[in-house]
DNA sequence: CTGCTTGCAAATCTTTTGCATTGAA
DNA sequence: TTCAATGCAAAAGATTTGCAAGCAG
């Protein structure tokens, strides 16, 4: 079965939010591939949720941690959560625009934890984008 | 004496492009504070350079490696490149909203390196923005 | 039923483009 | 003088908001 859709069906009834078609819609949506922008989400559900819900649904899934946006260059990019997915991160490729997901470092994670708390700083999240070539491309 | 703008002035003539005022002015307004918002460096250039010339200004300031775009929350900002700052990242507070620059560190950028080595893929730049609390906000 | 959600239309804000004019070299 | 750079106005795109109607609980 779905698993993942339960567990967000759960997540909204646990928060008091409606599970509607619409925000089904969208969720199924994020759920198709890696990173999309708005634009991409809003065409995957095209004659299904406004535009304008969109924005709202994902601003509602941003508050409630069921996606986040990421950067990819200049403009962002939407996708489930480390909720739904496991923490990551993403290669960016200059020359295709293909987007490759990272594993999960751990190493990486504990000195951006070290640097953090240098500052006197309480660290809640971070992003990070690594841009360059990939293999095809070199 | 002002010497990052004559290191910039030397940039521009030494790319072939022209030194104009308008040119002066966006780079004058870059250097202001840290990372600032498109309109932010509009505002700072009221009066002086159109919007439009602004934009154009920032994209030829990209493509020549003076300024970059880094991500604070959903939105960018735009800082002078690692040519006329050293190259560094930031902590953006979710309370208050203050970006604090985190000095640079080489166990981060070399892990980064590894990790991107790992998945035969070559760096070529990366961005990193760490949210959580400031020391004032905790 | 009742209030939260949504669609629709319109308002805002951001970014880009065409074109005549201006200014740097 | 000459061509790149700019201002201005308008187009295109992205995001937000008001409000009446629809739907989940």
């Amino acid at each position: 079965m779905s698993e993942p859709l339960e567990q967000f069906k759960a997540l909204l009834r646990q928060k008091g939010q409606s599970v509607t078609r619409s925000r089904m819609a969208v969720f199924k949506a994020l759920q198709n591939q890696e990173p999309q922008t708005m634009r991409e989400v809003a065409e995957a559900c095209a004659g299904q949720v406004d535009r304008a819900s969109i924005y709202r649904t994902i601003t509602l899934f941003e508050e409630l941690g069921i996606v986040q946006r990421l950067q990819i260059g200049w403009k962002y990019k939407l996708e489930l959560s480390d909720a739904f997915h496991r923490h990551h991160h993403h290669l960016t490729c200059q020359q295709c625009g293909r987007t490759i997901p990272l594993p999960e470092d751990r190493q990486l994670e504990e000195r951006l934890r070290t640097l953090s708390e240098n500052q006197d700083f309480v660290m809640k999240g971070h992003q990070l984008e690594i841009q360059g070539l990939c293999q095809n491309c070199l």
